[in-house]
DNA sequence: TCTGGGGTCCTAGGACCC
DNA sequence: TCTGGGGTCCTAGGACCC
């Protein structure tokens, strides 16, 4: 088929308005919001340091923290070495304020952000804690969007606290890449007009999904830029990245035709944990996966999520990432199960040195009928929210999970 | 950058079926 | 017993994102 095609009856519509609200540094900016001394100081937020120290990493750190060279993801002592703890030295201005993760708090800061987008967009995206796309087509127009764009920054500063930077585009790739634009509390309008202007002297790093790897293929052969890449051989990307190859191609251009709306629920839930270091002994190894197996057929039941794979994650020095799985004959929802399918995975490992291990629950279904008073995976528009639900007949059916495997696979019969 | 935790999507090969 | 092509499911690994 000529690459040019557009399938009939599937314009492109580059009329749309789409806002992406990216917060900044966000968990940062929420402790900051608690504690407002943090305010205007360095603050770097980690996990896992608190308990034993020095294992941990860096989940956030704020924009006065950057400048000290500290990146999420860092190890908290590699953070240490470059801007060491305010507590330790109270006088000291080149210090920081270091806070452990408090997940349940920045839920709460979020659902507030939430509840000011769903009043000014027909519908959204949640993508994560701190970011969203919001559809705003029927709410504004061209010649006036940055001043929406910007009441939705203010309103978010003034009623919670917390800034935001926020991108406006006819699609969602390229307003992601103009919230990213100008962070910290960034306000950037690519109007449909200007997009390829705007995208053209960019790296395509900046393009979202094309990461360390793929830029460096890119780059080798020759493109370097989104211009680059939107002037590239489509078919000659697409011999070399397969479909995703197409994919870098539009979005260089500035075609992205997905529609905003609400993400679906999960694919996949997971627990893992890391070691101090490497640990030989499997006995740990077991034991830490118990625990994980454990938890994560928690977080299923708690999600009403049944699930008919059950697999674990084994990283061995240097970084080598393992995994195995095994598949059920149906659907169930049965922690002993977890366990007993993780640890016999696990047996493989016996004797390997680990570094980490992780237990997983995979190809979910979702008993319909609890769903309801659930925090809703679809945080569409509200108008929406009742037709989602989806009532079929087996309503008794599924109450209390069998243990049997086999006559799971019965109750649950998915088309 | 000696690497935390929770996800998504894509690819490739093998098994199995028609 | 030589053999074609399509489809789906499963597992494992990889890249990427927040």
């Amino acid at each position: 088929m000529p690459r040019g095609a557009t399938l009939p009856g599937a314009p492109t519509r580059e009329d749309r308005i789409v806002l992406h609200v990216d917060m900044d540094a966000f968990y940062a900016s929420c402790e900051s919001l608690r504690e407002p001394k943090l305010r205007g100081d360095p603050v770097i937020v980690g996990m896992g340091y608190e308990a034993g120290d020095g294992t941990g990493a860096v989940a956030t750190a704020s924009y006065e923290a950057r400048e000290y060279g500290v990146e999420s993801a860092m190890g908290i002592s590699t953070a240490l070495d470059r801007v060491p703890r305010r507590s330790e030295h109270p006088d000291d201005p080149d210090t920081a304020w270091y806070r452990p993760v408090d997940m349940d708090f920045y839920e709460e800061v979020s659902e507030e952000i939430r509840s000011i987008l769903a009043e000014l967009s027909d519908t959204r995206r949640v993508v994560s804690i701190d970011e969203a796309y919001l559809d705003v087509t029927e709410r504004t127009a061209w010649p006036v969007a940055e001043g929406f764009a910007r009441h939705v920054k203010q309103r978010i500063d003034r009623e919670v606290g917390v800034p935001a930077s926020v991108g406006v585009a006819p699609n969602m790739s390229t307003a992601k890449i103009a919230s990213d634009h100008d962070k910290p509390d960034g306000l950037v309008v690519v109007p449909p007009g200007e997009v390829a202007a705007f995208l053209a002297p960019l790296p395509v790093g900046d393009i979202h999904g094309i990461g360390p790897v793929t830029a460096d293929a890119l780059s080798d052969m020759g493109i370097d830029t989104a211009g680059d890449l939107a002037e590239a051989d489509p078919a000659a990307l697409r011999d070399r990245f397969g479909d995703r190859g197409e994919e870098f191609y539009r979005r260089a251009l500035g075609e992205d035709p997905r529609p905003v709306e609400p993400r679906g629920k999960p694919k996949s839930l997971s627990r893992e944990s890391a070691f101090d270091g490497a640990v030989d002994d499997f006995d740990q190894v077991t034991e830490r996966a118990t625990g994980l197996a454990s938890a994560v057929a928690q977080r299923a039941r708690r999600r009403s999520a049944l699930y008919r794979t059950i697999g674990i994650k084994v990283v061995t020095p240097p970084y080598d990432v393992n995994t195995r799985a095994r598949s059920l004959s149906g659907p169930v929802d049965d922690p002993e199960l977890v366990e007993d399918v993780a640890l016999d995975l696990l047996a493989e490992f016996d004797g390997a040195s680990v570094r980490k291990v992780g237990v997983r629950v995979a190809n979910l279904s979702f008993s319909e009928r609890d769903q309801a008073d659930l925090q809703s995976w679809d945080d569409g528009g509200g108008e929406l929210g009742e037709g989602s639900g989806n009532e079929n007949g087996n309503g008794g059916m599924g109450d209390r999970p069998d243990r049997h495997i086999d006559d799971q696979a019965r109750l649950f019969d998915y088309e």
